[in-house]
DNA sequence: AGATGTTAATAAAACGTTTTACTAAAACGA
DNA sequence: TCGTTTTAGTAAAACGTTTTATTAACATCT
């Protein structure tokens, strides 16, 4: 049979305010032998709160929405976790969401996500336009905080990566190996992140002066299947070196030129992009861009707690920084020049 | 202002019944020009009902508790997948709970998933002892599967993977392909499916009539590293192929074959377990068995929905088939004998 | 002894729905 | 026309908590 606080509070013949006023450590006012003889009833009956009734008067749910695409993407579980992690420890939990960058489904999950009451939402959304963020910013009346995702005004909560100065970065770590005919392999470019870490390629080529060739670069999917489809297209136009715009990308890359007969990195230098656990497990092992997803997924959850717990969306956004992963799928070339 | 049926029924001039009844679909005995006028007011307001009040008399929340070790982990990821795909189709939504196969955590979570008045859970838990299990069944009183886990008896409601079947065949492929001195690194023994595994290794070599030598197997961890580990030790002590107890420990052992100069598979050949997205991209691509990770947690959600339906636990425990992926990480001996 | 303060506890309202049982009015059948 | 059925709707209880205001009993101070 399922206990209620009613029941205890019969069996300890003591009122339910009582026995809610334990239960909530609110003890100042309860004498001690009424405490223990209530606690040691909750403890055999093997009672626990109902938090539905809890929330119904509290207003608050202690419950996180979390929107990703896909967490069978390495990328996107890496950042769930870092959530999940960092909302335990702050007494919340989580309702994990796939979106598959399907812009009705994610209008689906955050109107159930507002249904069910969750104190606020971390979304993931690279699929987005401008106009549609407003949009949800708009019909969702919650916290809510884009992750993944620059700050597109003063007004807008998220936590975001600087794709652009990443993706300069790696090229830039091309070049500096001797590289001059350089592909990439992009991410789907109606998606900011993906825009920018193109910009990011084309920085470090006009830095050094390098004719960017429209030949040389093919829109991918961020999927492995796009990596696959790229090094197909990229394989007889001469490129010595590839940026791929991710490491998941890059893994379908490995893989075609596996099958193509294409040795990495004598005959063709990949350089990819977030870092996954495994691209340092992947033969020859990935030269990439770090990304902290954990630690952005924490961030992204002290920002939504702090306006969950403030009322105030954070004042700023947050920007994490790149960090190059030298490994060993880039070829220095001889005539490699200093920069 | 947050909008409540209350205000609808009197913005519309009915009861608040009236609305609810509308809401729910029961219109039957609701005029026409009653019901359009109060779906106006839904649609003009915004309003959306509260979950949680009607979660406090109808008994159910529509919400399913997903206990895993670690969603940064591609196989537990797919399961996810699978779990959350089939949950949304059946009209519920899922909290995600990682437990880094600690035990308290995982007592800690299933109470408050218990607090949260979940409708069930669907634990997959690698490393508890059959006791323990039998614990949590009796302690946590709501519909509750076990996913990877073979049932232990009618009455245990699981879904599992043939380990043992899956292992066996492995193995025997690489005794088909002519290796005789066959390594073995395994999951964590205390792990059931670990133990299921080793079992399956041993039946091939059985069958063979190939003594199993001690010192071709080492116990891993099921993490990378402990691929890692397990080939630096195997390397000096001769075998030629070595089964290794999931794709993510495979993982780390190619990168310490990588390290260690070792080619695979003209050195070494290497066949894992599970068939995790990434196998197809190492290189050589990785020959494994395949598990259907995302299946198995569809059917997680078949069995728990129908618990949570019928009232009733499922009567059978369902068990995968596994089925060897043929790739390029074993090498076929010249001297290869046939079974 | 009366006023004041403290301690230990409680009654009742509130949260936003669903559901059950009921009713008033209109329509129908004979 | 009267009785019966159908139509359109409602009042009120219930769900299991938290919280506010209140009280009764007792101790303390002057």
């Amino acid at each position: 049979m399922k206990m209620t606080m009613k029941e205890i509070a019969k069996m300890a013949g003591v009122s339910v305010t009582t026995v809610s006023l334990i239960i909530n450590g609110k003890d100042q006012s309860i004498g001690a032998e009424t405490r223990d003889r209530v606690l040691k009833l909750i403890e055999e009956t093997g009672y626990v709160p109902n938090g539905i009734a809890r929330s119904m008067i509290t207003k608050q749910t202690r419950t996180l929405g979390l929107m990703i695409p896909d967490i069978t993407n390495p990328y996107f579980a890496s950042m769930a976790r870092g959530i999940e992690d960092a909302a335990r420890k702050a007494g919340y939990h989580v309702i994990l969401c796939n979106t598959d960058e399907n812009q009705e489904r994610e209008m689906e999950y955050l109107q159930l996500l507002r249904r069910q009451n969750v104190d606020g939402v971390i979304l993931v959304s690279a699929a987005t336009a401008e106009h549609e963020e407003k949009q949800i910013l708009k019909e969702f009346k919650r916290p809510l905080i884009f992750l993944d995702r620059r700050g597109t005004e003063q007004t807008e909560a998220s936590v975001g990566f600087d794709n652009r100065k990443g993706a300069y970065l790696a090229v830039r770590h091309l070049i500096e190996s001797g590289h001059e005919k350089i592909g990439c392999i992009t991410g789907p470019l109606k998606n900011k992140s993906a825009q920018e870490r193109y910009q990011g390629y084309l920085d470090a080529l006009k830095e050094a002066k390098l004719d960017p060739n429209p030949e040389w670069v093919v829109e991918g999917d961020y999927q492995m299947a796009g990596g696959e489809a790229g090094i197909r297209i990229l394989k007889d136009r001469g490129v010595t070196a590839c940026l791929i715009a991710n490491d998941w990308m890059a893994y379908g890359a490995y893989k075609a030129c596996y099958e193509e007969g294409i040795q990495i990195p004598q005959d063709l230098s990949i350089i990819g992009f977030d870092d996954l656990l495994i691209s340092q497990a992947m033969i020859p092992p990935l030269t990439t861009v770090h990304q902290p997803n954990i630690a952005m997924g924490e961030m992204a959850v002290e920002q939504i707690v702090s306006w969950i717990q403030s009322g105030k969306p954070p004042k700023e956004s947050k920007l994490f920084e790149p960090r190059l992963v030298v490994r060993n799928s880039v070829r220095k070339r001889k005539e490699g020049r200093k920069s």
